[in-house]
DNA sequence: GGGCAAGATTTGCATAATGCAACCGTGGTT
DNA sequence: AACCACGGTTGCATTATGCAAATCTTGCCC
């Protein structure tokens, strides 16, 4: 099923490798911004940041839910925020069975720092494009990822910041 | 801020948030290709795989560094991959002191049955594209690569099976 | 008001992923 | 033979993860 030749087939192999090449080198710089700018942090806590950055305060469920992990994933990975400085735990006044995380300044500025030098990354990788290439790209992308029925298209800074299982 | 004019900025930011917001549709489309095809095995061991897929069997620091993680985590993941069967440790009669690293056909299977699950997934999104984009994909897609100054451009159908960190 | 079901978080337990450093063979050099 | 570089593994410590059980809060019913 791999292989006929109708107009299909070979069009699609082909932009299925162009979309993952692509991704693949946006992938590699999103890990390079974070290894370059935020030394001592892992991926899975920088994403969690992220995620704050982007979305703002949430309680701990939703924040699971949002990154795809189990509930406890999520608070230890917060309680190491926490004790890192970059993250705090608020206790919600309205019902304090749940808990809202946020970014503290500090961890506000670390995804600065990161989403900064990644933006750079990437704007000099499109200003080495052909300027006429340039718009056939977004158009093309957008159709694509309308096709694959996105999810709520967040225009957010931060949303770029990392893409793994975002 | 997403609202075009100036040739700078802008752009780049459009481009930016088209990319990625296709990127991590296609990172979902692999994850759930590997979640939906291979039940118990993790992320990290079925991009081992892969990566012996697309390369042939490999010794174990060419196989480390091609993942960019320690070898004494490719080791023991390569461990696990062998006591679940899907990998096999072959002693290279060459050299003794060093192994190479293969898939067993069970191993083969697997990536072959979660690539192919995938390849369905990103071609009924292709599909749903209007027609006229899908040129425009490819053209474009090329060009940010080749302006990322891309590594090797490895055509093979395993490669784009998992683009995690690859 | 007491009791109970449902919801939110945390904890306990087990396993995987990771990096670093130390260690053991192997192969080549001098 | 003495050394040294290379390939792989093991010990150690930390993080990431999921599942299940425990804890606390809320809301609701009788």
């Amino acid at each position: 099923m791999t292989e006929e030749a109708p107009p299909g087939g070979d069009e699609v192999d082909a932009i299925t490798e162009s979309v993952l090449t692509a991704s693949r080198l946006l992938v590699g710089v999103s890990a390079k911004s974070v290894a370059a700018v935020a030394g001592p942090i892992t991926l899975p806590q920088f994403r969690l940041l992220v995620a704050l950055g982007s979305r703002g305060p949430l309680k701990l469920v939703s924040l699971a839910e949002l990154l795809g992990v189990n509930p406890s994933t999520a608070t230890r990975t917060v309680d190491r925020l926490v004790t890192a400085g970059w993250a705090e735990r608020n206790s919600n006044p309205q019902s304090r069975r749940e808990i809202t995380v946020g970014l503290t300044p500090q961890g506000r500025e670390l995804v600065d720092r990161v989403t900064d030098y990644r933006r750079r990354e990437i704007a000099s990788i499109v200003q080495r494009m052909p300027a006429e290439r340039r718009e056939g790209l977004v158009a093309a992308l957008q159709a694509f990822s309308e096709a694959g029925a996105e999810p709520p298209p967040r225009t957010s800074p931060y949303d770029a910041a990392l893409t793994q299982w975002d």
